[in-house]
DNA sequence: GTGAAAGCGCTAACAC
DNA sequence: GTGTTAGCGCTTTCAC
C-alpha cells in the first residue's frame, strides 16, 4: 500500500485538504476539535507529508545546508572541529524537522561563489550555516547573501548586526590563558599565529597580547611564529622558536593540532613538557586528550554554537546581534610553572 | 528575474519540454544536434534543474542518505573514520549531481529501526550508505531493506550476495601486520580486541590468530584484550597486559584510538616505544602521525570505499557481489626489532 | 473557520 | 527522434 496522501487525511478526517495543511503545518484559525479530528486522523494512517511535494509548491525545502572549509584541502585535517559543528546543527536540526545537507568547499577555488549559489538555489536550501574561516571572507558571504537564503555565520571575526552570527570570545579567553601562563612565573611566553585567512584566530593573536600587557610582560615579535593551523606548521614553528635564545618557557598555540606539533617537536629536542616547556593550544579536540601530555587548551564551545546557529535559523524575527557564547580554559597536564 | 524553468529553455532551443529533460538527464534518442541546440540553451539561460520539482514528479530525491554510528554517543569519538567517509561520499556525489545527507544514528536506541524509516521515506532518498557496524546489525539492514531504498553496506563483516557491499581485506592484512611483527623477532605479541558489534574489527583478531600461525607462533588467550574502540580502553588494556610476566614485546591494537591508548600508558609506565615495545593500530587517522612516535598501522581505504559505494548506488545494474578494496601496511616509528 | 481551485516545475506514458 | 498530456502531493489565493 502507498503512503497516504494528504487527501486521505482529509478523507478520514472528514475535512478539505486545505484544513489537514494548516494543522500539519500548526497554523492558526482551526477550531480546537477540528484539529484534533485531523491529529488523530495523521496518527491513524501515520502521515507524513511528503517533502519534495512541500518544497515545490512552497519553493523552499526544510534542508539546511553546512558550509565549511574543505578539509580535504590540507594534509592532515583535524576532524574535531567539523564533527562537532555538525553534531551541533544536527541536534537543532532533528527539533526543526529538518534535515542537514553538509557542503564543504575550498575557497581557493576561483569559481566558489558560483557553485555555491547554484549549490543553494538547486536544493532550495531552506537556511545556510557558515563556518570560518569561510564566514568571514566577503566574496563568499556575499554569494550567499545574494541568493536571499537566511544565514548564520560562525565565528566571522568580526560579528556586523546586518546579519545572524554566532561567535565565542576568542580574544578575551586568550588573554585569560596568556595571563595564567604568566601567573605561573613564565616570562617568556611565545605565541603560534594561526592561519592568517581566519580572522577569528587572528583575534586569538590580540588575546595573547593583552594578555601580556594585563601581565605586566612586553611583546616581542621574537616571540611570535606563524603557522597555519595544521599539525606540521606548528612543529615547525616550535623548532624556530625553541632555538632561539634564550628560548622560550611556553608556548601557546592558535590552536590544538599545531600545540601537538609542539609537543612532538618538544620531544624531539628533548625537552620536557611541562618542566622545561609549558604548552597551551585552543578548540580542545579529542587529540588535546589523546596526546601525551594531555594538552591544557581552551575549550571552545562548538557544538552549541553550530546549534545556536541553526536555531537561529528557524527563527522568523530579524534580530541579528551577534551573539557570543564564551569558551573556557581547560588545564590538563602540558603547563605548570616556569622553570628555575 | 526568476530562475528560468524547463520551458523557458525549450522555447529557446526551440524543442518541447520533454527534449531538454532528456537532454539534461542524459537519456538516449536525441539527435546530436539537437541536443547541442539544447545544451547551449540551457548554458544561455544558465538553467539547473529545480531539484524539488524533479523528486515529486519522479519519486526519488537526489539525496544520498551516509547513516553512520553517531559519535556523538562516544566519549572521544574519533572523528577522523566519519570524517573520511564523508569525504569518500561527497566526491562521488558530485560526480552523480546529488547532495548528500548525513544522518548518525545511535544504535542503542529503541526505535532506531522506525526512526531511519521515516528519515529515507520522508527525505526519499535515492540511495543509502550504511557504514559499520550498524552495516552488520540485521535490525537496521532489515529497516532499510524494507523501505526499498538502494544501499550499500560498508564493512559488513561478511559480504552478502545479496546486496552491494564495500569491505577492506582486515583479516588478511591484520595477519600481515603480525607477520611483520614476527620476522622483527617479537615472540610475545599481543593483540587487543575492538567493539564486539562490529563484525570487520572482529575479522581483525582473526587476522592475528592467522599471523600468528603463519610465523609459527602459538595463540594464547593471555595475550588478548578487549576493547570498545576508544582511547581509553586501549590505554586500560595495554595496563593489563603490560603488567603480565613476562610482558609482551609488541602489542598490536584494532584501531588507531586503542593504540594511541597503548601509547599513552606505555609512556606512563616509563616503557619506551619502540625500544622496549612495539605498538601497532589500524585505521591511520591523523592521530597516528601526530602522536609521538608516529604510530605504525594499517592504512584502511576508507575514501576509496565510501566514495565506491556511492558509485554503486547510481548504477542501475544488480550485480551485487561483494566488493573488497585492499588495505595497506604503513611503517613508522611505533615498532622496530624485539628487545634482546 | 473552512474549502475549491489553481498552480509549483518537473517526469512518465504514450502518441506521433 | 520528438512532442503532448496528465499527474506527482503539496501550498497558495481567494472565496465563502
Amino acid at each position: 500500500m502507498p503512503r497516504p496522501t494528504i487527501f486521505d487525511v482529509a478523507k478520514v478526517a472528514g475535512v478539505s485538504i486545505k484544513t489537514v495543511s494548516r494543522v500539519v503545518n500548526h497554523e492558526p484559525n482551526v477550531r480546537a476539535s477540528t484539529r484534533e479530528r485531523v491529529e488523530n486522523a495523521v496518527a491513524v494512517l501515520k502521515y507524513r507529508p511528503d517533502q519534495s511535494a512541500r518544497n515545490l509548491a512552497s519553493h523552499r525545502s526544510h534542508l539546511i545546508g553546512l558550509v565549511y572549509d574543505d578539509p580535504a584541502a590540507y594534509e592532515m585535517p583535524s576532524g574535531g572541529y567539523i564533527l562537532d559543528l555538525q553534531q551541533g546543527a544536527l541536534e537543532a536540526c532533528k527539533s526543526a524537522l529538518s534535515e542537514l545537507l553538509i557542503h564543504p568547499c575550498d575557497f581557493r577555488k576561483k569559481n566558489v561563489s558560483i557553485e555555491l549559489k547554484s549549490f543553494i538555489e538547486e536544493t532550495r536550501l531552506a537556511g545556510i550555516i557558515l563556518a570560518a574561516p569561510l564566514s568571514n571572507m566577503p566574496k563568499i558571504v556575499r554569494a550567499i547573501k545574494a541568493t536571499g537564503t537566511p544565514f548564520v555565520r560562525l565565528s566571522p571575526g568580526n560579528g556586523s548586526a546586518e546579519q545572524f552570527s554566532v561567535s565565542t570570545n576568542d580574544r578575551e579567553v586568550c588573554a585569560e590563558m596568556t595571563r595564567y601562563l604568566a601567573e605561573m612565573g613564565h616570562r617568556r611566553i611565545a605565541f603560534i599565529a594561526g592561519n592568517p585567512d581566519h580572522k577569528a584566530v587572528a583575534n586569538r593573536l590580540l588575546g595573547y597580547k593583552d594578555g601580556l600587557q594585563d601581565s605586566g610582560l612586553k611583546y616581542s615579535e621574537q616571540l611570535v611564529a606563524s603557522g597555519d593551523n595544521s599539525f606540521g606548521s606548528g612543529f615547525s614553528a616550535a623548532e624556530k622558536l625553541l632555538a632561539k635564545r634564550p628560548p622560550p618557557t611556553a608556548i601557546f598555540a592558535a590552536n590544538d593540532d599545531m600545540a601537538a606539533g609542539v609537543i612532538r617537536a618538544a620531544n624531539r629536542l628533548g625537552i620536557d613538557v611541562p618542566g622545561q616547556l609549558s604548552v597551551a593550544g585552543f578548540d580542545d579536540i579529542a587529540l588535546a586528550r589523546q596526546i601525551d601530555p594531555a594538552l591544557t587548551t581552551v575549550r571552545q564551545p562548538l557544538v552549541e554554537m553550530a546549534q545556536r546557529a541553526a536555531q537561529l535559523l528557524s527563527q522568523k524575527n530579524g534580530d541579528t546581534k551577534p551573539e557570543v557564547i564564551p569558551a573556557t580554559i581547560k588545564i590538563r597536564e602540558s603547563t605548570g610553572p616556569a622553570p628555575e
